[in-house]
DNA sequence: TATGAATGAGAGTTCATTCAT
DNA sequence: TATGAATGAACTCTCATTCAT
């Protein structure tokens, strides 16, 4: 199925049809896997050509994770409404990341599979990207300490790791989404929801779970998770 | 840097060398980077003595799966203690993870990273380790409901995705403190904590995150997160 | 001694180069001990082409026998005219049968020797071949016999195997007459009509040589072959 | 099947096993196919036991070709019955060769097909026994010639001719009787009898066929084969 | 007598990349 | 703008052969 052979169009529109081709391939195979033979034909112009406009398979690849990474941003600040109170910025945010993610299973791959498996050059434009929404997530998670008018005290180390968690949770529960027939974006933004925003509130509130002084033989409990 | 060379080792033992050395290079190479000759090198053989014990890459790949998911396996093992309370379970299991991810960054790359990007076949070796953690964690969850003598009426489902958005959390977390130099086991599994088990428990007493009616256009809330 | 280098050629050209130089090395050397390497060395191109254009060592040996058997058959079927008599048909068919063996003999040895030793694939291309060979020899048998409006009463397993005897002793002798300096293709030939031409002759009229009736202890002759 | 593994046997009983198994692999997978691992396994001792009596591959495939030329020549030997007229002793030699050749099928392969293809040594060791049957045949063809009382003027090149042509039609009927199911030693030999003997007795009596004058256009016939 | 351990050398094959038009 | 023709380099894998015991 090589796209339909029309001589002769715009490069920019050119460019387009092989970066979707390279997704495709790349976020299906891998970009070691990938060859651009198979690009080429199924962007459904010479290799010659794609080596005229991308340059390298490196180029290529980069320029794959650019777009994808540009498209998932663009996504996200899409879904979110810096109107709505926190809980709902978070909500709109991760519903709009796991309908992108369901929509672009590859472009996923590309950047959560793939490029983190191939060299710091490529890990690093994913890297950027995903400091974006780490950011992003942090801000909202000290916005909803101010919308609870509580100053309590977290430090910045602990919310980046708390970000970095929900972050974290989200990555995963889009490739498990995407793999999982039936489940949909919302119905994976409600689990990540259930799962974080109480657990967020609590720590706001300062009951955070506190870890046993020693590793080994100690018994003393912390505070309960279950009231 | 090859190991050094001595000669005449019974066959377990070169086994378990080149065992190492393959962990090591599909780790941090790839499955498709990786060379056969890289690997030889490192593990101080011959490349036709890797072929001679290991059959094949891929083969050489599967016995390199296998021996790290059991080893991680038996790591968490080792460190869950049935008798506590499962807070304390769920703590020291995770503790157990973190250290021995940190401690195997190759051996966890090559399950968590390298392992998902090539073939069925591989995918299901992990997915096999991967189903029993996420048991473990299913039943956690079930003891600490039992342990609160509530009967939360969680369906199974739902139990379901928690576990896996627990794991998958626990999983990123593991790559984001192997990347993130002065993170400790320790407190990779007390972030990780703090995240979750406020929410379960919460969730445990029929607290949960409603999602909003419809996604465009409402605009109330719903049980805020912050107290 | 490579092929001199002619760049950016045709490909249907360049395939007959490659198949001109295949043919040479596996006709010396046969199938396993043929190198890619030495086929594309001796056409004069790189090894990639060889693949991008043959496939294969299998294919390209495959090409081999396809394009060497349809050139024999073609001599032999130049050779032959239908309007002579049977036995003049059978000394121009045997005549351009030895010339083409004797100016191919890689080709014939492609044919004869080497297709035969690898794989059922391969040897039943080389029995399609003779097949239509055999066909042809029968042909002229029964021919004879109408010429001579006798009706010898020749079983069809009989003529079979006579067809066999006569084709089997023609490869036989090409072999032997490209071995033997001095011998040329209508010695071959001639020594072969000799052989065989009178032999049928007197079959055709019922006189045959007839076993003993058991192999040990009997002493009696049978109808003496030397009149 | 490898040979059930008796140890410490004498060295002739070893080497003996060693060539049937090299005699069966080599005869069925050809000289460069066959490896010294699978001989070794079949003959059901280390490879390098057989590299300290057989010293190496090609020794061992000389070994294996004097030890079945030896074996073949015994057996049309033992055949032949001097005190016979030319003509039994003909059919007694071709119906040891077909039966030996069918009770051989490894063995004639390595002989005929197998050591035919790989370079001059082994063609030659071969030709040396091919020699001393062509030589056998001869003999038997001037002995028919003295029982006719016959001096038919025969040149000793034209002798040498037909004999290479019997020979080459029995060994081309050896394979043919070997590949088709159901034809026996004594059909095969049969056959060739027919074929041959009637041609040889009317040259002797001086009726050949003469070949036309020119090849390209001349009409004349010949002595007619049928009569 | 017999073998487990080990390798140098080379095979077929593929791929990113370029040249000439 | 676009492509057929072509290749250097690297890969996986196999094999005949030897060493040390």
């Amino acid at each position: 199925m090589p796209a339909v052979k029309t001589k002769r169009m715009p490069r920019a529109v050119r460019e387009q049809q092989m970066l979707d081709a390279a997704v495709k391939i790349f976020g299906q195979r891998g970009y070691m896997a990938a060859s651009m033979d198979e690009i080429a034909e199924l962007a459904g112009v010479s290799k010659p050509l794609v080596y005229l406009y991308l340059n390298s398979k490196e180029d290529l690849f980069s320029a794959c994770i650019r777009r994808e990474a540009k498209a998932l941003i663009d996504a996200v600040r899409a879904g979110a409404r810096p109107d709505l109170p926190a809980d709902r910025q978070l909500w709109s945010g991760l519903t709009a990341f796991f309908t992108h993610t369901a929509r672009n299973p590859d472009g996923w791959s590309v950047l959560h599979l793939q490029a983190r498996t191939h060299g710091e050059v490529f890990a690093g434009e994913v890297a950027a990207m995903r400091a974006e929404i780490v950011a992003f997530v942090t801000q909202l998670i000290l916005a909803a300490a101010r919308d609870a008018h509580r100053d309590p005290d977290l430090p910045a180390a602990e919310v980046a790791g708390l970000a970095e968690a929900l972050v974290g949770a989200a990555e995963s529960l889009a490739d498990w989404a995407n793999a999982t027939p039936g489940v949909t974006a919302r119905q994976a933004a409600a689990t990540l929801m259930n799962f974080a925003w109480a657990g967020l509130g609590d720590l706001m509130n300062g009951h955070r779970w506190v870890p046993p002084a020693d590793d080994e033989g100690d018994q003393q409990g912390s505070t309960s998770p279950v009231r």
